[in-house]
DNA sequence: TATTTCTTTGTGTACGCACACAATTAAATT
DNA sequence: AATTTAATTGTGTGCGTACACAAAGAAATA
């Protein structure tokens, strides 16, 4: 590259043909002669061409615009992160000429996934990026969009048979596994876990069920622990939550609390904090404020970062690369399982997004 | 965004100017009437000008080098694993019109440094990326590249007085903290640790000095246990090192290894293994091969990932970016701490660098 | 053969910015 | 006032691609 690049006048010069031909042979723009073809798909089997993404992009010159799809964040601490991270996209792809729009669906009427889906389909955009987790109004969303063939990247959750462009997020099994080595770590003998699912919906718990059979597993393998595991479903009515988990925490025998979702687990640290036992490990997702604050206070042993803000940005970049640049990316991207403790958090925090 | 951006063309309409104007305003190219440039900077005041980068870097045309400046990667895994970030950002930056230009100095002569140095101004790099491991000669270097006005930007080690356009590593101190929390994780009552700092040369001491302090500063403030923290500085030379090594073990009040530089761990692991103890906690840095496979087999705990990969990934980005697009970059970009166990390793390979 | 229709090919302009150079105006000198 | 010099400003071209449209050629029709 430091010598000067093939550009498309050099190809068009060395078939014998202008410009124009070679651009409709690279782009399959028909209207050429069979002759032609042969003449210039020779050269560009010869020489290796690549096209230059930054003139590509300035030449289409069309501002192109990409849908974000997520719950309402301002209920929600979770989401909350995932639209900054929409945010931090849409001012890094602003300066490309894509324009982020985020739409929010109500969180809890079903109904509003699918008005808001619609609203979507009438903007018209180049592409869309969506947090599926309402499986069949995603399902049926996703066909309309792969009918109007408009590309999409799905991230949080998979689903694999709506053949995505594109998906990021984590592997939730080995998510669980890990979760369940954290808990192990330097506990000895009889003891008793609880694996927590707070407060969602059935449809959400494929997801959730898979991080609990990785906590499971792992103790399955893990020798010299005699573990007895117990999974509690509990919705986060916040009276007759802290009621019943205040009971068990009566059960000495119990020496930690693995928390499958990331929103409850302040809740339930309060009330671990309040309970006489100072020997609970905890274990739960995300560093959302809350959360941050019990880590700090060491009520929250580990949290095992899903980095929605990440995941946000990166699913929002791998969108605009493809209309931008026709970049190949990745099917599946899977973030790493990053453990935040009281003595790396601060890093992470500092860290930011890259 | 969806409505038009706004151009230099319209800046100059909206200051009465012309388009050559405005230009000499943003780039203080001068010769500029004073009038002219307040009514010019009035309109940027007011309207929040987002330059088009992607036209800006076609613009500029004239392709761009940045020289990056390591030890010969070949004998060293670490460097292997930064000349993979190497790689990668030269790809990526390939398509900008900037070639990345890596030099290699022998690790053993410190004076190889300062050949490659002389070598790399001669070849009047735009800009230059740095890992300033021999301080006295890097210092030295990067005054040179000061007097020519050439920014440059450090990774992996920092040297701040050398004011660099940025900085990207990690946060020592903590670093030794957070290993003193996971050697911690446990244990109880009356233990002794090692931290050890293996074939390295006094000047760096510095920095593994900063993490041994982080790790003894952690267990100040740990209370219920009474930890006693030996500090041992060991040549690789392989024979009396497995010796002095095999004969510690032998103490059976040892619970913990830190070893604070990430090269040596394999053959500690090694030593560790074959003895005949199975209660040694050993945590040490980085994802290179060998101390993968020790990771896996459940003989080294936890390592600490400096990710040099991607330290040089981003460092040449900073680099890229100053270049082409005059972003402003962090003049300091701390990496999270990241904590890598037998339960997410698979995670971090998979993952790699977005 | 002349005319129309369809196919193929070439040319020109735009994208937004950087930068060189020409044109204009102001200031300084004779 | 005329000329030179300097300061300021405007215009034009190029970066490499996409795409519209005009031009040219071939085929079909009258």
């Amino acid at each position: 590259m430091n010598q000067k690049n093939i550009r498309i006048k050099d190809i068009a010069k060395m078939a014998g043909v202008s410009e124009g031909t070679v651009d409709r042979v690279l782009h399959n723009r028909g209207n050429i002669s069979s002759q032609a073809l042969i003449k210039v798909n020779e050269v560009l089997e010869k020489i290796h061409y690549k096209p230059n993404l930054i003139a590509r992009s300035l030449g289409k010159g069309k501002n192109q615009s990409v849908a974000v799809i997520i719950p309402q964040p301002n209920i929600d601490p979770y989401w909350a992160e995932v639209e900054l991270g929409i945010a931090q996209a849409k001012d890094e792809w602003d300066n490309y000429g894509i324009a982020v729009v985020p739409y929010y669906y109500d969180h809890d009427g079903i109904s509003a996934f699918e008005t808001i889906a619609a609203e979507v389909l009438k903007s018209k955009p180049e592409g869309v990026v969506i947090a599926p987790i309402y499986y069949p109004q995603a399902l049926a969303a996703l066909r309309l969009l792969h009918d109007q063939k408009i590309p999409y990247v799905l991230f949080n959750d998979n689903i694999p048979e709506s053949k995505p462009l594109s998906f990021i997020g984590q592997d939730l099994f080995q998510s669980g596994m890990l979760a369940g080595q954290l808990m192990g770590l330097g506990l000895e003998g009889q003891i008793e876990l609880i694996v927590l699912h707070v407060g969602e919906d059935v449809k959400d718990s494929v997801y959730l069920m898979e991080k609990e059979k990785g906590f499971r597993e792992f103790f399955k393998k893990d020798n010299g622990l005699a573990v007895k595991i117990t999974s509690l479903n509990l919705d986060h009515n916040e009276k007759s939550f802290a009621k019943q988990l205040g009971k068990l925490l009566l059960n000495k025998n119990i020496k930690g609390l693995f928390v499958t979702t990331s929103k409850p687990i302040g809740l339930v640290a309060s009330i671990v904090e309040h309970s006489a036992r100072k020997d609970i490990r905890l274990i739960g997702y995300d560093m959302l404020e809350e959360n941050l604050k019990y880590l700090k206070k060491g009520v929250i042993h580990f949290l095992i970062n899903q980095n929605p803000k990440r995941q946000a940005f990166v699913g929002i970049s791998h969108m605009a690369n493809h209309l931008l640049f026709k970049k190949k990316v990745s099917a599946i991207e899977l973030f790493p399982l990053e453990i935040i403790t009281q003595q790396n958090v601060d890093s992470y925090i500092a860290s930011g997004i890259h």
